[in-house]
DNA sequence: ACAAAATATGATGGATTCGTCACATATTTG
DNA sequence: CAAATATGTGACGAATCCATCATATTTTGT
């Protein structure tokens, strides 16, 4: 595996008072920040001690290394993810499996207009601070979620398809359309477009028989 | 853009000599060799000219910098991904969509049997070290080569799917498969496995109308 | 109010890395 | 074969970075 290094990554101490707490989450947003600027190879911990506003002391009494940043905001952003798009869904009742679909794409595509940099810096990154679990976890979140969505709509979907394994499908497809819109800004919208596609692509998965 | 640290990146000369084509072409798979062992993070340039056999001094003769050495081997392989999808598709003549889709797929995932992570390491890398267009290229070039297949089965495909567009949809599903495969190897087969339900999407995809 | 615990600081040692340069060796050219 | 050109070498300067530790300051508990 690339980047296998492996080391210590868990935090070194929690902080107990509501000072240290506060440093803890300057030290966080500031590598997060760093991290889609930069890039991991260009983080330092000097300069995340610097833009939070903290001295490199107190960085280092929390974290063990610059993989323990990187890996703090893996798994404060991926949580902050999962959880968005649950609520998402969810707040979305009784709608056709169209919209659904439409729904996820769009979440996919724009949920994340501010911060697709974060997006790419935390799928690179995972793997190389003994992450991937984590993100494998998401992954896991979103397709459950996206599985009680399907099963709302089963009559209006072919019934030979298992719909763990459909999830699973249409969780990797909306990844990989964030990742590919992420290179190829702008986003073309329409029927045409990624979004018309996408939608296209799986609509036309979940009704179609399997293939002869 | 994350890593935007741009440095230049192209060659300081070219080899002349055989002698230094040998040294040029042994840096590179140096380079190629640590990147998948040990990421790019841990590649250091006096690595690459010990696991060469050349001295530092000579891999400075020809290549300006570390990002350098990577830009070099993402051409390289590149270049060579694209080649090999090619063959491979030209040299199927007369079979159905199906069985076309479905060495696509195979290709997808087990042409690099025993470089799953390279081709992590050339999707991590490239857009680190300005060769974002260059990856984009072989996209593109291999959604031609799909388009040209897809023309042979026209009459299979739903009329109202634009084909250029469909190429590059398939492109980025088969990338994105590909992707998925290394992180949950190992690879499911039969209908129910990755592959199943692989084929059945594009090829739902492909047949299906544009959904109302 | 006072001791104990928690938190913050930043100069600094040690290690690593990049990339150069003066020089040696090999190959080609005329 | 001798000059010119191409290639190869590796010690080393300069820069950077990681991570610690002795010390100072703040907060908590009693």
């Amino acid at each position: 595996m690339p980047g296998t290094a492996q080391v210590n990554v868990n935090p070194r101490k929690i902080p107990r008072q509501a000072r240290a707490q506060a440093t803890v989450e300057a030290i966080i947003v500031a590598t997060a920040q760093l991290l889609t600027e930069q890039g991991f190879v260009n983080l330092t911990t000097a300069r995340v001690a610097e833009r939070a506003g903290v001295s490199i002391g107190s960085l280092y009494q929390y974290f063990p290394n610059k993989q323990g940043l990187a890996a703090a905001v893996v798994d404060h952003y991926s949580d902050e993810v999962l959880a968005r798009f649950t609520a998402m869904v969810r707040a979305r009742p009784g709608k056709t499996l169209v919209d659904t679909v439409d729904a996820m794409i769009g979440f996919a595509l724009v949920s994340h207009p501010h911060e697709p940099e974060m997006h790419r810096a935390l799928n690179d990154l995972a793997p190389r601070i003994g992450r991937e679990e984590k993100t494998r976890a998401i992954s896991r979140g979103m397709a459950k979620v996206i599985e009680t969505e399907l099963e709302r709509h089963r009559q209006e979907i072919s019934p030979d398809l298992d719909l763990a394994d459909a999830a699973a499908m249409i969780e990797t497809v909306l990844e990989t359309v964030a990742h590919r819109a992420i290179q190829r800004h702008p986003v073309r919208v329409g029927a045409d477009g990624l979004i018309g596609q996408c939608r296209r692509l799986i609509i036309g998965y979940l009704r179609s028989p399997s293939p002869s």
